[in-house]
DNA sequence: TGTACATCAGTGAACGCGCGTTCACTGATGTAC
DNA sequence: TGTACATCAGTGAACGCGCGTTCACTGATGTAC
């Protein structure tokens, strides 16, 4: 015996997950079934219920593994969170990219069925957007000059500032990794975050 | 007769359409079905062949009427480019919550097929996104300061607005008219624009 | 204006197929003694 | 260590259902003369 009897059913419950994230790729998650993910593990059907009620519930383990991909990126966004303004920018734009590369199917995950999904996946995907942006708030507060302003302009800047990233990211997605675009798009998203810090920095912000 | 067979026909098209848009706002377009979309209608499913080929065809009819939307929404806002820039960024969000919520559909279609739809009709709304994206370039050529720059930044620039309007709009798409969040969502449209204009004024275009 | 024929939007039966879900089962792994 | 029983991940048959698509059709509208 290699392997033990709750190993082997968090290995399937894992090519489950693995199966579902490919597959839902090419044709969303609503329109995914419960048949085409069991053939493509390799089990029969019926087997699927022994890990997941339902799609939908797959659905939500999926959007939870999805955010701790993105509170991981924040994560190392933060640990270097010391230098100075341009260099943060530029290493920060750095990390997005190295996970988005890294967990590709994660972030294409979330831009896809924040909107498509069925209704609790999208229900779940907002409230943690929510939360995301509200951390990321929380950071800026302890930021020089921003860290001066109001509640409510910190939380417009950080929708601001994830407004860029959610649409860097789905553009970097939708484009093949180490290629010209991809390049046009890192320098792109580099650029705006910089005309967003000295829009920042001009702010009068009334608290 | 009160109807010729022609006006009889584009009636019925009239129809598909609008049901296919009434259904996708639930489903997505990938999980509906011809014989939902012909039942919705009032018409027997093989009807449907009359009017479309296949699912993927309607989604580009709708693609091209969504588009239309947004470029009459663009031409609403060209109208008042005269005024200066403060009452041009009120002006603008103004008309966007109008078209918005006018033709709540086009915009809500379009913010979920671009990523969740088949394939064909995601690459056609890449495609108009371009196009939309370039127009509001030509139209920041025209405009003081940064009518002065490079191509590549007025680009970023209109990338970044069109962040801005996208994020917006999904938003204002998940929110009821009128209610408090919208007017919250607004502000926040308007803050946003204003600190871009301040990053932009400040921005020193290498062209 | 009236007639004979053509067009064509919509009908209805039929098909084979993949779907989610039920159920009783098997046999390897795990546990109690 | 050995035995007897419990657990439970995965099996396989079966079900009724909605699916896209085919086909021959109907009957109102349109056209030619």
């Amino acid at each position: 015996m290699t392997e033990t009897r709750v190993e082997r059913k968090e290995r399937t419950r894992r090519a489950i997950l693995d199966a579902a994230l490919d597959l839902s790729q090419e044709r969303a998650l609503v329109a995914l079934s419960l048949r085409q993910v069991a053939k493509e593990v390799g089990i029969v059907p019926t087997a699927f219920y022994r890990h997941f009620d339902s799609i939908d519930a797959l659905g939500l383990a999926l959007v939870e593994e999805s955010f701790a991909t993105l509170r991981e990126m924040l994560r190392d966004v933060r640990r270097q969170g010391t230098a100075e303004a341009g260099d943060m920018i530029d290493s920060s734009v750095a990390v997005l990219v190295d996970h988005v590369r890294r967990r590709d199917r994660h972030f294409a995950f979330i831009a896809r069925e924040r909107f498509a999904g069925p209704p609790a996946v999208r229900a779940e995907i907002d409230r943690n957007i929510e939360i995301f942006e509200r951390e990321l708030a929380t950071d800026l507060a302890h930021q020089p000059v921003v860290g001066e302003w109001s509640d409510a302009d910190l939380r417009t800047l950080a929708n601001l500032i994830v407004s860029v990233l959610v649409v860097t990211t789905e553009s970097l997605v939708k484009t093949g990794s180490a290629s010209s675009e991809e390049r046009a798009l890192v320098d792109q998203a580099r650029t705006q975050l910089r005309m967003l810090l000295i829009g920042a920095l001009g702010w009068k912000s009334r608290p």
